[in-house]
DNA sequence: AGACTGTAGATTGTATACAATCTTAGTCTA
DNA sequence: TAGACTAAGATTGTATACAATCTACAGTCT
């Protein structure tokens, strides 16, 4: 029953962890032979895991030359948030539109939790970081609309999972989100599906200029 | 020199404009076997190629059980068009604001030469079709976001072309196209951005509902 | 000294063989 | 007759072996 998932889905998912968590620094090579020592078997699950990772851009293949973990220049980084800032402020809409009452009730509840816990002054980074994404899941799903769901969830997410673990938070920036997310649920429990369309918008674009000032911070003394 | 690309290219590459043509209907099996048999080769190119199409989700695979050509559903064939139109009006929103003074020339002369190829009346669906996507394909290269054009080109555009080639078109759409195109490029001239990406939402809705009118008719009678 | 070339090693692409799983046809039973 | 079980066949997942290509280092030439 468990055993229904092959080996090169488990080796696909430990390297995608280990990507995003950055245990495989970008611009490493992963060689066939040395995921065999590493994860047992033999090359062609391996093969086929690089392939899957490959599929969505967390690593770059070259014909016989093998595969790397990529590397995002700058502006790839911002064409990247330039999508996901048009796909999720239109799946913010949708959501407004098609959520369901218990759905959106379910967020009021998951809003509590983390002002709880951010009241708490635990501020770790990590929860707060799993909340936000835990948020932004709920509304794409929210969208009903599965192929928007995949687009966000299985190959643009990783790519930004990736560079929040490299970059530190502002301390700031949870208690400010917080309160985005607040008037985004508002939005959308009163169905206004263009006022929260708009704050979505600008609740990403503020995290992405968060996260281009960390960036040029660590570019100052790496 | 042209050997570059390896047998599992060619085999991709393949199967993607028999999927797209047609050729392979949805829901058909894709075996290893009788692609080697087709195609030559061992199944070891076979499988990578049939990896990649699961990727740009033009077949689907389950463990054990075979890869079969995908068979959208309404649902999900609206769920497609409803994300294409948002990236594609994005797109043209950009392409007015990045794209050079000698693209948006060399976009006036392709518009000239739709016009003469209906002007004279050949009226060839075909060529009418690449016309199309070839001014698509322009503006989405005009934004000057890579990862856009990637998603729209590389993994949403063959889907949309399937469903394409499969539905007539009506006889009176590629005039409206073409009137529809001209002032989408007359916005992206003016640099205004925004009214290049109404247009271009109107204009791809257009074409949906078209599409929408086209697969309920033949649903009638098929 | 620096650039080019050629060979050895390593790595990927492909082919073949075996094991695990699914599908299908057939039979048996309620 | 419908449904469940079983076994044979086919198909995929995995392992191993060979061929083609790339990389790196050493040696030679300018």
């Amino acid at each position: 029953m468990s055993d229904n998932q092959t080996l090169a889905d488990k080796v696909f998912s430990e390297l995608t962890t280990a990507i995003v968590r950055g245990e495989l620094r970008p611009g490493s090579k992963l060689s066939e032979q040395t995921l065999v020592e590493r994860y047992g078997g033999s090359r062609a699950p391996m093969r086929e895991a690089i392939q899957r990772l490959e599929a969505r851009h967390l690593v770059v293949r070259i014909p016989h030359a093998g595969a790397r973990v990529v590397s995002l220049s700058l502006a790839e980084l911002r064409d990247i948030y330039e999508v996901r800032l048009e796909l999720e402020s239109m799946a913010c809409r949708l959501a407004a539109l098609r959520m369901s009452d218990d759905e959106i009730h379910e967020l009021y509840g998951l809003l509590q939790e983390h002002e709880a816990s951010i009241a708490a002054e635990q501020g770790q980074a990590y929860y707060q970081k799993a909340g936000d994404l835990d948020f932004h899941y709920r509304i794409i799903k929210g969208s009903k609309n599965h192929r928007l769901h995949q687009m966000l969830c299985g190959e643009l997410y990783h790519i930004v999972r990736m560079y929040r673990y490299q970059t530190s938070t502002s301390a700031k920036r949870p208690l400010q989100a917080l309160q985005e997310h607040q008037r985004i649920v508002e939005a959308i429990s009163a169905r206004d599906a263009e006022l929260a369309e708009l704050l979505m918008r600008r609740h990403i674009q503020a995290s992405l200029t968060n996260l281009e000032n960390r960036l040029a911070e660590e570019e100052g003394h790496p």
